[in-house]
RNA sequence: GCCGGGAUAGCUCAGUGGUAGAGCAGCUCACUCGUAAUGAGCAGGCCGCGGGUUCAAGUCCCGCUCCCGGCUCCA
């Protein structure tokens, strides 16, 4: 039986093909005859909106839109397909090894395999020389659909348990296996029609990786790499990984005498050198007149408390993990801080709290102690001893937008004072429906995110029903949604007051809140703000959490007009999350090179000769006078010597002082990185001049 | 914690079971210099820590500490 069907192209136009009624026509063949140029540069092709293979065949009326290599959407599919390329090397070279899960990950793909700890590190070179040879091979990639007993036969067959696994939990009734050349593999696709069209590939590290990622199954090794539709854009991305090794804040830190971890401190406690504790005083500095101008009270509590305190917290029992075991003082247990919050609210509790004092606002710069695994650790952005940026404020539920709203604010004031332009805001919601959600989602695209990467079925689009919220808790969290603490009521109460604001606050400045389903904390919802370093990375700063737990345990509550006692909302928040990490992001952020303000030498003044030291102390005098940070390079160096450690120390501006400027009581001005290959820069001008200048820089 | 890799001078790093090395930094001396490294000399080491194998260990083996890449978690 033939039958004619109708294909719409993406744009618009409407193609008819006669095709055998069983078999259908093969995409490939649809997209050749619209142009070769276009066939060549197809890596898959998109059905009714679902990515498919070219191999694929429609069989009735389709809308159809080629992906071609420059779309975003053919990324993912080269790294997926070089996962599997990269699977049939490991396979070749280490016969045996039994195949995880290959994804396509942000930058790149990984593919975990058991090869019995015989992949490592310097396997590596040999895994991409076999990858070389399919490339060149140039295996057609195809697959076929099978029933899901055939399936799981032919993997057991193969010795493959983790396959057989991933099978038994899918819940269709079939499952596609893809093979190129000798290798077939388990997936959903799409793949590039072929081993050859990947050009840009780089195998990057092994690691080791639990199955499934819990501590419980076997490690397997897994291999990062990445891979790219040309070998520009893999260069692009490899340079990319260079600068930012250049930026590591571990490298810089030393380099620049900021910071130091040392053994016998021990890991995860940080030192801060002379220039990396200014960097910190001129932050905090900054920090307290920023909260005292905003309406906080600074507060300071000590770093260990009795253990009954942790106790009436909670903490003791919930968080017992991360804290450090009592320390046993005249036969009483007291506990490292792992949090500021039970000292804050004690201090509200002093006294009987009016409606009329709300809302009261406790700052503190707060060291607290964290156990984390010594395998976590990581510089600066993950210790053990940090100093929060830490706030909770105690309000009216009526006051409760009004405080969001100014946090959110502050937030963004502070992070963009340091150059952070671009954020990643996401509200994480708890276990009951309020519309939060889909201030930063449309219902299908939830669908899509959430049930998408789960289900075959939903992908194929048969299930369009509008979900609902609770379906989401009912089908992902079945056991969580019993753990948290506080009211319903309050919950969605929290969480559509959050949403105002962001709706109010974030939308207008152009960002799209994520919505992390259930990914609030047990006690409440909350806010986090992440920054794009210059290098487009992710870090996260603020956050700001409801707290339904706390005043309960403590009984937290002020007077209402009404004469009567009311129950307490608190807010946790940080804005900058802790200085250790912080400065962390900022090292990197601004590789080393700190703006003006921060920069803990802002002026070096370098004399040419002996004779001119005299005249450059009185100007480093006059610096400091105005409160600009100068030092003189008195050193028997040369001037240029002088300038090049001037400007590896990443200082912002020289002073370069010989006879002619002693001479005419001018300054003669270099600015870092100024290139003498450049035009020159530097103007020789009244030290006047150049202080008013700075000034106004810094204001 | 687990898998893999590592630790040699202040820093960056060579080092094949047989006398511990370089460059930079440091110190001393000379040079007093015009926009990214002046030259010479000197000094600098529990080769991460502890055991073992060996005539002999920086090198081989075992244990520990710390670091790096991940897994998990988070400020």
């Amino acid at each position: 039986m033939q039958k004619t069907i109708k294909i719409t192209l993406k744009d618009g136009k409407i193609i008819e093909e006669t095709i055998e009624d069983r078999e259908g026509i093969k995409l490939s063949l649809i997209c050749q005859k619209i142009g070769k140029r276009l066939f060549e540069a197809a890596a898959a092709a998109k059905v009714n909106g679902r990515l498919t293979d070219l191999s694929d065949s429609i069989k009735e009326d389709s809308s159809v839109e080629f992906i071609t290599y420059d779309n975003p959407e053919a990324l993912p599919i080269f790294r997926h397909s070089a996962a599997h390329i990269t699977a049939q090397a490991v396979k070749r070279l280490f016969p045996g090894t039994k195949l995880g899960i290959g994804p396509a990950i942000e930058n790149g793909f990984y593919y975990d395999f058991d090869t019995q700890g015989r992949l490592t590190q310097d396997q590596i070179g040999k895994v991409e020389e076999e990858i070389k040879k399919i490339v060149e091979a140039d295996y057609s990639f195809s697959f076929k659909e099978e029933r899901k007993d055939a399936a799981l036969q032919y993997f057991k067959d193969q010795n493959e348990p983790f396959k057989e696994e991933l099978i038994k939990e899918i819940p269709e009734s079939s499952v596609k296996i893809y093979t190129q050349g000798e290798f077939s593999d388990l997936c959903r696709g799409p793949h590039l029609p072929s081993t050859g069209k990947l050009k840009g590939f780089k195998l990057l590290n092994v690691a080791g990786a639990y199955w499934k990622g819990n501590e419980k199954n076997p490690m397997l090794q897994r291999l990062y790499g990445t891979a790219f539709p040309t070998k520009k854009e893999l260069e692009e991305y490899l340079k990319n990984l260079e600068e930012a090794a250049k930026r590591d804040h571990r490298k810089l830190g030393k380099e620049l005498d900021l910071f130091s971890i040392q053994e016998l401190t021990g890991p995860g406690l940080i030192l801060w050198h002379p220039k990396g504790a200014l960097i910190r005083k001129i932050v905090e500095d900054y920090w307290r007149e920023e909260h005292l101008n905003r309406g906080y009270d600074l507060v300071c509590t000590p770093h260990i408390a009795r253990v009954d305190l942790w106790k009436t917290s909670g903490h003791w029992d919930f968080y017992k993990e991360n804290m450090y075991r009592p320390i046993e003082v005249e036969e009483q247990e007291f506990m490292l801080k792992p949090m500021n919050c039970p000292f804050h609210i004690l201090i509200y509790k002093t006294k009987r709290r009016s409606y009329r004092e709300l809302p009261v606002r406790y700052a503190e710069l707060g060291t607290v102690y964290r156990y984390e695994r010594s395998g976590v650790l990581h510089g600066l952005m993950r210790v053990r001893g940090f100093t929060q940026d830490d706030a909770h404020i105690f309000c009216s539920p009526e006051q409760l937008e009004t405080e969001m709203e100014s946090c959110v604010r502050l937030a963004l004031d502070l992070l963009r004072r340091f150059d952070f332009r671009e954020f990643v805001i996401s509200l994480s919601t708890g276990p009951y429906p309020s519309k939060a959600w889909e201030l930063g989602l449309k219902p299908e695209e939830l669908h899509q995110k959430l049930i998408g990467e789960t289900s075959e079925s939903a992908r194929k689009g048969s299930v369009h029903r509008a979900i609902t919220y609770q379906d989401i808790v009912d089908r992902f969290y079945p056991e969580k949604k019993n753990e948290f603490a506080g009211e319903k009521e309050e919950w969605i109460y929290a969480e559509e007051t959050t949403a105002k604001v962001l709706e109010k606050v974030v939308l207008p400045q152009g960002i799209k809140p994520n919505i992390d389903i259930m990914g609030a904390a047990f006690y409440g919802p909350k806010i986090d703000i992440k920054v794009k370093d210059a290098l487009g990375r992710e870090w996260q700063c603020s956050t700001i959490q409801f707290d339904f737990n706390l005043p309960r345990r403590f009984d937290l509550n002020y007077i209402g007009p009404d004469g009567k006692e009311h129950r307490l909302y608190m807010v946790h928040r940080a804005m900058l999350g802790s200085f250790e990490r912080f400065f962390g992001c900022l090292i990197e952020h601004y590789a080393g090179d700190f703006p003006l303000w921060l920069a803990p030498a802002q002026v070096k003044i370098i004399p040419i000769a002996e004779r001119h030291h005299d005249y450059a102390y009185q100007i480093a005098k006059e610096l400091k006078q105005n409160r600009i940070r100068a030092e003189v390079d008195d050193r028997g160096e040369k001037m240029q010597a002088k300038i090049r450690d001037a400007e590896l120390e990443k200082i912002p501006y020289m002073i370069i002082v010989g006879d002619e400027e002693e001479k005419n009581k001018t300054v003669n001005i270099r600015k870092r990185k100024a290139q003498s290959d450049s035009k020159p820069l530097q103007t020789a001008q009244s030290l006047q001049e150049f202080i008013r200048d700075l000034k106004t820089a810094l204001s």
